[in-house]
DNA sequence: TAGATTGTTAATCGATTAACAATC
DNA sequence: TAGATTGTTAATCGATTAACAATC
């Protein structure tokens, strides 16, 4: 068990879809998993998902696979779930209500504490059973809270500058929902959430198809 | 200019970054843009924009760069984006209702024509322009309308039932919301927004950075 | 022309997969 | 024990980057 390896970003990445799928096969009451059955289920190879979770230890059996509730167990805590993070959102329009609203953000890991928006119309109003605070108080809501993880959800123009007040005020990790590509110091993580341009990049496969049929067409 | 090597889908998942920052350009007032510039704006190599774009044809000038209008265009038409996509929504939730205003979406290349939902105190309402149909009119709207495209929001455990309602109905392409990691048949594209994921990602490197400041404490 | 930047090739880097000894 | 499946290594595959001749 050599440990001077560090996983890469990519594996990273799929550790959450591992731990979800722990998740669904708990619930299914299923004790013991292969990596070939979890890697079915999530479309990745089997080899894909040893390597991967050999870069953290030794989670399996021989013969048998792994157990569900402990690799999940040793999953989460490797991905520092064992903690509630505490998160503010800043931006309270359509998609940051949705937000607030959606149950999976009350999830294992996190915890929402605040919402900003600087919409006066706005302030002081509930959403959920949080109240929208002005951006103002961004600064010292998370240093109180030792926040590091933050939602933007504001307009793709502000969204440069109040990313810039979050890590001038401690934030160290931010999902972007705004359509631009923020420029962070080194040492912030950020990850975008962008349908979008998902949208985007699948309707040049769709072009595709439709230029192949109208070529039989012809034919 | 070969054209035989077919261009990898990281690529095609890149095109509609370039896009969108073509487009701000354009916005700003900006002519010409060099690869150098673009890729300061997206965080990537000029490298890698010169290669991307050598999969399609030559774009640039020696000396100059690229023409922002010309160039957006370009792009636009290799992703399909000159004609609208008729696309259906399926779940109106909290998160389908968010979509559905969100703006973002009525944008160049998909355009809504349905939203579905199984609730019967949604059914015959009105979400912004939309009626809310049953999804029993999945099928016949999809084919009346050759629709390729579709977003899947409803609850994780129904996905993956609306998902093959799609497909046999004739869509090709599906943006999921749902936690999970839908099967289908070779020749569906399939694109997940998952900001639980994302967020559990970052968690494991605030995680390890607190790890190291507590070692630093102790030391 | 001189300077800048492209398009493309080859080198490098990194990620995925196949294979198998170890072992439950 | 026999069968199954792990953890790990080495081979393969693919993506990124550096470098530079071509050329605007």
């Amino acid at each position: 068990m050599e440990r001077i390896e560090i996983p890469p970003d990519i594996v990273i990445r799929r550790l959450p879809l591992y731990a979800r799928s722990l998740r669904y096969l708990l619930d299914e009451g299923i004790q013991f998993v292969s990596s070939q059955e979890l890697g079915e289920r999530i479309n990745v190879t089997a080899s894909q998902i040893r390597k991967d979770l050999s870069f953290f230890g030794e989670f399996g059996k021989q013969g048998i696979g792994y157990d569900v509730a402990k690799l999940l167990t040793h999953i989460e805590h490797i991905l520092g779930l064992s903690q509630d993070w505490p998160m503010v959102l800043v931006g309270v329009g359509h998609l940051g209500q949705a937000i607030v609203h959606y149950e999976g953000f009350y999830t294992k890991g996190v915890k929402l504490v605040a919402i900003f928006d600087n919409d006066p119309a706005k302030l002081g109003q509930h959403i959920g059973e949080f109240p929208v605070l002005s951006q103002e108080h961004i600064s010292p809501v998370v240093q109180t809270h030792s926040v590091k993880m933050a939602i933007v959800a504001v307009p793709a123009p502000q969204a440069q500058s109040v990313t810039d007040s979050l890590v001038e005020a401690g934030v160290r990790a931010i999902l972007c929902y705004a359509p631009v590509i923020l420029q962070v110091p080194d040492g912030i993580y950020v990850r975008y959430i962008d349908p979008i341009t998902a949208l985007h990049s699948m309707t040049y496969y769709l072009a595709r198809e439709e230029e192949r049929e109208n070529q039989e067409e012809r034919a």
